[in-house]
DNA sequence: TAAAAATACTCCATAGGTATTTTAT
DNA sequence: ATAAAATACCTATGGAGTATTTTTA
């Protein structure tokens, strides 16, 4: 059986031609060296060295195999490092996912690619699900980390971080009276408004808060139309089927026919950008909430 | 000290998930390979495995590892091949030479090809060299084998096998008037003419072969120009400072304003192509000639 | 509490050491 | 004649075996 041991007594003759002075400097005795060049032979099934009275001279099929315990014994060596970085997380496989809402934050996006040139060792993978899906994966063990909008019920176990607290705009068709006022709106301006609200599958989240919040303002808002995904929502005004509340940072999404009006006098109503990690996570999975607990901080 | 022993183990455990099975497996029992585990572990200087009460499961330090010692075994598990290999000439490294003139030989471009293809493991390095130059560096080994037109002198014990006798051919300026016999010209009907010949800096050769076959013809050749290779002869020729002789093959340069017209009544005048090599020269080199002396045989 | 891993020890195979012979120039 | 590799034989390190304890879901 070919261990190490042989091939880096096989580099050190070759590179000494001379089978004394590699046990030298091996720091062993030639006989057991020669001993142990002759087992190597013996399980190549080929001879590695011409023995002249003056040394010792590879064969070709000796060159070959140098070259290539060359390049074993070098992985080999790098294998303390490798397992070092795995360990610390700075390299392996992390799965993020987000909700479709997260997707247009600035500070999501931002962040994950920071991450990825942080630690180029690890492979990003990314995932836009909806929050049921996000916390299904997330338990399942297919997410390590996720950003989301709102708490998850009684989510299995998870650890959740909030991030940013990102204020609402109200999204007007085009053609609203109210869409002018781009120095804002309140939520007492809506009322009587019909709402195309994002509703979500599972828990309470922003639906409630938003009914929540319109109360706070003195109206029972008439929710005409629901969508399953944030993005559709503003189609949906654009089509004229209601004006909505969206964090301010769906701005990015630029849905042609919707104006996004910053909202004022919100009555507590804001989009809170949160992070769900398993706890004991893989090590990537540590550094990556650390990463982003430490950029919310400097955020706020 | 890492040895392929803790990689194959590590391996081992990592496919049954479990030490016991494993050891099963490797044909050894279980508190030795938890031993050598242990001992990888601090090798590698992280934990490998988390041991769980129904196995023990690869960390993310393990994983990498594991990967990493998948590719060395099986690296190592090559070597044997690969030392065959080598041994048998089917890889390594073949240096080849030929003079000008047999550059355009089409047997020597023929079977250099075949041989590298059928040798993909081989590295061909081909050198354009002059005869002086092909047989010093064949006699200092930077060169395996070379394709010579003639026998060098006393040359440093080279081993000389004839491969072809290729007939020559006059090499005329465009507007001479014998260029139009496109059925051959004799040796003789050239008396009187200005020769331009190849002049060999070494040792006796096509120089002297054409100096004696046109005495055999009866007249004693006017030469003109000498010059250091054989293309530049064919543009001496193309210039109209003279007719000259060259082999046959020559045709494949097609040099403008030069007819080659074969060469009848040629006086045992011909062209000898030489595949040098050095005795006892490398396995690859072996094969090398090997091919080739068959390729020679069937060609004629 | 039950299955598996870890520990404690014992043994022996083999890597390594010592002495000497053989080989090739 | 000489330097180096090979052979023969011995020693002892550490890999493997046996018995037992500890761990954890």
């Amino acid at each position: 059986m070919i261990e190490l041991r042989h091939l880096r007594y096989l580099v050190a003759v070759a590179e000494e031609g001379h089978v004394t002075r590699a046990a030298a400097r091996l720091g062993i005795q030639q006989p057991p060296l020669t001993r142990q060049i002759h087992d190597l032979e013996a399980a190549v099934g080929a001879p590695l060295f011409d023995r002249t009275p003056r040394g010792v001279r590879l064969t070709e099929a000796g060159e070959a195999v140098v070259e290539a315990a060359r390049t074993i014994l070098d992985q080999a060596a790098a294998l303390p490092d490798l397992a070092g970085r795995a360990a610390r997380g700075e390299r392996g496989r992390l799965a993020v996912g987000y909700t479709s809402s997260a997707a247009f934050h600035p500070f999501v996006v931002r962040e994950i690619r920071a991450f990825g040139q942080a630690f180029p060792g690890v492979r990003l993978v990314l995932e836009e699900e909806s929050t049921a899906e996000l916390v299904r994966d997330l338990a399942g063990g297919r997410l390590d980390a996720a950003f989301l909008r709102a708490p998850p019920g009684e989510a299995a176990d998870l650890r959740i971080d909030p991030l940013l607290e990102e204020p609402m705009a109200a999204a007007l068709p085009a053609g609203h009276p109210l869409a002018a006022r781009t120095e804002g709106v309140a939520l007492e301006d809506l009322a009587g408004e019909t709402f195309v609200l994002y509703r979500r599958l599972a828990g309470p989240g922003l639906y409630d808060a938003i009914i929540a919040a319109c109360h706070a303002a003195g109206f029972s808002p008439m929710v005409g139309q629901e969508a399953p995904r944030m993005p559709s929502t503003l189609s949906l005004v654009a089509a004229g089927l209601g004006v909505s509340l969206t964090p301010a940072s769906m701005r990015r999404l630029n849905v042609e026919g919707v104006t996004l009006v910053p909202l004022t006098r919100a009555h507590g109503l804001a989009a809170p950008l949160l992070l769900a990690t398993r706890p004991q996570g893989s090590a990537a999975a540590e550094r990556f909430r650390g990463a982003i607990l430490a950029a919310a901080r400097l955020e706020t």
